[in-house]
DNA sequence: AAACGGACCAACCGCTCACAG
DNA sequence: ACTGTGAGCGGTTGGTCCGTT
C-alpha cells in the first residue's frame, strides 16, 4: 500500500511546520466534535493538511493531556526497564507514561538514553554489556521459564517479552484506547529507586537458592550481571503492591507489575515440581535473615517475592494458559 | 562575528493491520 | 477472497537552536 492515500492524491497539500492558526483550527475542531474520522478532518476544518498530519498534529502536540518538559528521573528509569523488555515498541512503551507520546519517547531515547547506554558500555538493544551474549544469559540463568507447550522460551527477556503483551491486552482499555490517561503517581514512584538507571545493576537479591547456585563463583557480581538480571528488574518493583493486594486485580496502573508477578506465582504453585516444604522455610529464613542485616521493610518483601522464584526446585515456571 | 557541528524535536515517510464493502 | 481505505506505528529526515572553534 505504501504512502498513505490521502496524501497521495492532494500533493497541493501544505507540508512542514503548522502555523498557530492552523493549531487553532484544529484545536478548536477536535475539542469541540471530539476525534472521529481523520481523513475528513481537512475537509471540515478547512485545513491544506492531510488527514494523517492532522492525527499527528493533535496527538504529539495539540492533545490537552500532554505533560511538557523534561522527562523525570521515574520516567526515564521506566522506559529503560520497558525498552529492555519491549525494544523499540515505543506506542507500548510510551503507553505507560501519561501525557507522553510515542514521537516523545522515542526522541529522548535516541537523544540522549541511548547514548547514556553507550556510555555506560551496555548495548542499547540488550542492555548488556557488549560482550555479552543471550546465549550465556539462557546457559547460566537458573530459572526456566517454559511456554504453555512445554518448550522452554529461548531466553527470560523472550519470556517476560511475551507476559508483558498478555498483560498489554488485558490492559489495553484502561492504558492504551484512553483519551485522557489516568495518571498513578503510584506507578511511578514504584519504579524508582528500585530500579538502577542503567537499566542493568538493577535491585537483584541473592537468594539462598541464588547463592547455591553460585557455590564456587568467586565473583558473584559476575554472576549478576549475565545477563540474567533483566527478570528481577522487572519483577521486585511493585513487590508492596503486590503483597498488600494479594495478587489480585486491581485499578492501579501498578497492576503491570502484580501481573507479572501473578504469572510467576500462579505458575510456580502450579508446578509439580515446586520444592514447597524447603519453600517455605526458605521465606521464614529469608525475613529473618533480612531483618539481621537490618534491611528495611521493603527489602524484607523483595526477598520473598525473590523467593517465589527461587524456591522453584525444578527451575521451572510454567506460565498459567 | 562567522562557520561549523552536534543535539534536539517536529513532522514526514513507508509499512502493516484492521475493517468494511 | 479480494480490494480499498483509515488508523497506527516505527524509522528517518530536515529545520532550528546552541555551544564551540
Amino acid at each position: 500500500m505504501g504512502r498513505h492515500s490521502s496524501c497521495v492524491k492532494h500533493n497541493k497539500l501544505k507540508k512542514g511546520i503548522w502555523s498557530p492558526e492552523e493549531d487553532e483550527k484544529l484545536y478548536n475542531y477536535i475539542t469541540r466534535f471530539g476525534i472521529g474520522c481523520w481523513s475528513s478532518v481537512p475537509k471540515l476544518t478547512g485545513l491544506q493538511r492531510c488527514g494523517k498530519s492532522c492525527r499527528l498534529r493533535w496527538i504529539n502536540y495539540l492533545r490537552p493531556d500532554l505533560k511538557r518538559g523534561m522527562f523525570s528521573q521515574e520516567e526515564e528509569d521506566l522506559i529503560l526497564t520497558l525498552h529492555e523488555v519491549l525494544g523499540n515498541r515505543w506506542a507500548q512503551i510510551a503507553a505507560q507514561l501519561p501525557g507522553r507520546t510515542d514521537n516523545d519517547v522515542k526522541n529522548f531515547w535516541n537523544s540522549y538514553l541511548k547514548k547514556k547506554l553507550i556510555k555506560q558500555g551496555l548495548d542499547p538493544n540488550t542492555h548488556k554489556p557488549m560482550n555479552k551474549t543471550e546465549e550465556n544469559c539462557t546457559e547460566k540463568c537458573p530459572v526456566q521459564i517454559l511456554e504453555p507447550d512445554g518448550i522452554p522460551y529461548s531466553s527470560i527477556s523472550d519470556a517476560m517479552r511475551q507476559i508483558f503483551e498478555e498483560q498489554t491486552e488485558i490492559s489495553r482499555e484502561n492504558f492504551v484506547n484512553k483519551q485522557v490517561y489516568e495518571y498513578d503517581p503510584l506507578f511511578l514512584s514504584e519504579f524508582q529507586a528500585k530500579v538502577d538507571p542503567t537499566g542493568y545493576h538493577s535491585n537483584f537479591l541473592i537468594t539462598p537458592y541464588d547463592q547455591n547456585q553460585m557455590e564456587g563463583n568467586p565473583n558473584p557480581n559476575q554472576n549478576q550481571g549475565s545477563g540474567c538480571d533483566s527478570l528481577p528488574s522487572l519483577l521486585n518493583f511493585d513487590h508492596g503492591y503486590i503483597m498488600e493486594s494479594g495478587f489480585s486485580n486491581s485499578t492501579s496502573t501498578s497492576r503491570i507489575n502484580s501481573f507479572l508477578m501473578n504469572k510467576a506465582i500462579e505458575s510456580s504453585s502450579s508446578s509439580s515440581h515446586m520444592n514447597s516444604h524447603a519453600g517455605f522455610d526458605q521465606m521464614n529464613n529469608l525475613i529473618e535473615n533480612a531483618a539481621a542485616y537490618s534491611w528495611d521493610a521493603e527489602s524484607k518483601l523483595d526477598s520473598i517475592i525473590q523467593f517465589q522464584f527461587s524456591g522453584i526446585k525444578s527451575e521451572e515456571i510454567k506460565p498459567s494458559i
